[in-house]
DNA sequence: CGGGTCGTTGATACGCATCAATACATGTGG
DNA sequence: CCACATGTATTGATGCGTATCAACGACCCG
């Protein structure tokens, strides 16, 4: 039990020495959620950040209609909430516990301090946020210059771990999941996955099996980079 | 001319020591470019990261086809390229510059060894990454839960001072450029801008004027936030 | 003044959302 | 274990939103 809130199971704190981790420990709070559970809402005041003990988390964004997008899923061992308390700043999206979550709250003022104490904690704060800047400028990228069908072979090929010749990976996210992370209705994206069959892709039930991943990555359009 | 250089001209070098700054300047190398020259192409390996010391730079995002969109533009005093840089990862965009620029580019190999000399550096760059956060994760909310209308009056509303009553304000870059920041063509754009009229939004040669901001933000279904 | 770019407007086609109906899977209680 | 209810994925019919292609007007610059 104990072993789940220790913060040393991150990666963000693979780099951290023991020292600075209780430090840091002693600066937050532990919280949990249980599945569904909002953890903070989109425009409230922006005061801590998360670090993700365990459990899944996702990022969502919502119009005043109630339609609601998902921008990214945070998994166990990274950082959320991040730019909104560096800045103090309202919140862009709101965070919704996917799983039952645990937590760690920190307010940034106290970080803050601790930057300057523990400069060694300055880097992995950076590499956490330089690799959110690329998931969302990826993202951008795709939603401005690829279409539907092209998101979707997109997707796929970046689940899968080699680049060339045949693969089947899983989908450990249902339908309805990844059709709002990559913009579109569920009904849309069953639209792709029928068109995406021409293509040499087949979808299972949980998983998607590609015939040649180098002709897909030609369909589309778009590098395909972490 | 060499005030043009000085680095602390910069937004972003306000808070760091003289003595920083200096040092920080002797790691890198001042480079100069020309209107429409590329600093640094989508792919590229990313090694070194800019200051921009004067000038206007677009980021951009290539599709195969030709077909190019612009995700950010970046303004004196601020840094791109930070997250290439950081993680060692090859550029996701291209860099452009929009006017005559001057850089001073950072190996980040370099910038890094000067984080734990200099603690006080981490702040700012962390602001930096977090402000590029939130530009990006409010272009994918814009993106995915408004229409075209919609992302024209949330455009104007984010050029303007206050949130409520009248006022106007100056269109400091051609439609073409705002088109494709808003992810639509010109011609949409200018449809947009006539469907406009409707809600006391006028566009005037380099200008636009608003009758009634809350109306407009009412309109445009998300909240304006910087 | 004439050639070029830029912005607008119109006609058309495509992509995608929406609404509705059906099939399928999962889970629940009789 | 089956019957039924619930949620999830597919498929079809239709309409809206936006890209595309083409023509035209307005401005800028040589």
């Amino acid at each position: 039990m104990l072993a789940a809130l220790n913060i040393q199971n991150c990666d963000f704190s693979r780099e951290v020495s023991a020292e600075t981790l209780s430090r840091l420990n002693s600066l937050g709070t532990i919280k949990r959620y249980s599945t569904g559970e909002n953890i903070f809402n989109q425009y409230d005041d922006g005061t801590s950040f998360h670090i993700l003990l365990d459990g899944i988390v996702s990022i969502t964004a919502l119009r005043e209609s109630g339609q609601s997008t998902i921008i990214d899923t945070v998994h166990k061992g990274h950082l959320f909430g991040l730019n909104s308390a560096i800045l103090h700043r309202p919140y862009l999206v709101s965070a919704v516990a996917d799983t039952d979550v645990v937590t760690l709250a920190i307010p940034f003022t106290n970080a803050q301090q601790m930057l300057t104490e523990h400069p060694e904690l300055s880097l992995p704060m950076l590499r956490e946020l330089a690799t959110q800047t690329r998931i969302l400028t990826n993202q951008i990228r795709q939603l401005k210059l690829q279409k539907g069908n092209e998101r979707v072979a997109h997707y796929i090929l970046s689940l899968s771990p080699s680049m060339t010749g045949s693969f089947v990976c899983d989908l450990n996210e249902p339908r309805r999941v990844i059709a709002q992370r990559l913009g579109m209705t569920p009904e849309s994206l069953s639209r792709s996955i029928a068109a995406l069959k021409a293509k040499g892709v087949i979808f299972e039930r949980t998983s998607v099996r590609v015939k040649d991943a180098a002709l897909l990555r030609s369909y589309c359009g778009l590098e395909v980079i972490q």
